[in-house]
DNA sequence: GCCAACGTTGGC
DNA sequence: GCCAACGTTGGC
């Protein structure tokens, strides 16, 4: 099994709303960047996710999981689009602010940090037992 | 709201 | 195939 972060804007797409589609899960569609795509490729159904709310919150509030393999995008005509489908599975009891991974030294690799921009990217297993450990979850 | 970093587009 | 111009993301 396989790690990865999802970042989204809470206002477009929050936890609430991810956590509101239940175990039926949601298209992570509008994904236009072909690093990101090709991540989404990569994954299986069981892969594990972090939730990470950009600009105001920038924190990872919750932990999602690949429910759907990789498929076109329902959002664009354009065939370059994929995405795979996601459920929540859990919120952290506490959410794991950039700012706590960035103050973490053994966060300092993680592409959250390094690569402020790619909204899919993947994690290792190493940085999801410590983001869990910081968010007061069991890994 | 500003700006740095990065990705994409298109002219040559 | 290079690179300038432009657009977008996301931290601050």
């Amino acid at each position: 099994m396989r790690y990865w972060l999802f970042k989204s804007e809470p206002d477009k797409w929050s936890w609430a709303d991810q956590l509101a589609r239940g175990d039926a899960g949601e298209e992570w569609d509008g994904i236009r960047n072909y690093q990101a795509r090709n991540y989404m490729r990569e994954m299986q159904v069981g892969d594990r996710g972090f939730f990470y709310h950009s600009n105001k919150d920038r924190a990872i509030v919750g932990i999602v999981e690949v429910c759907a393999p990789c498929h076109p995008d329902s959002t664009t005509e354009d065939p370059r689009w994929e995405c795979v489908d996601l459920r929540a599975v859990a919120s952290m009891p506490r959410p794991v602010t950039l700012q706590m991974c960035k103050a973490d030294p053994r966060l300092a690799d993680m592409v959250l940090v390094k690569n402020t921009r790619l909204s899919v990217q993947p994690v290792t297993e190493a940085e999801w037992k410590v983001i869990c450990e910081l968010g007061g979850l069991q890994a």
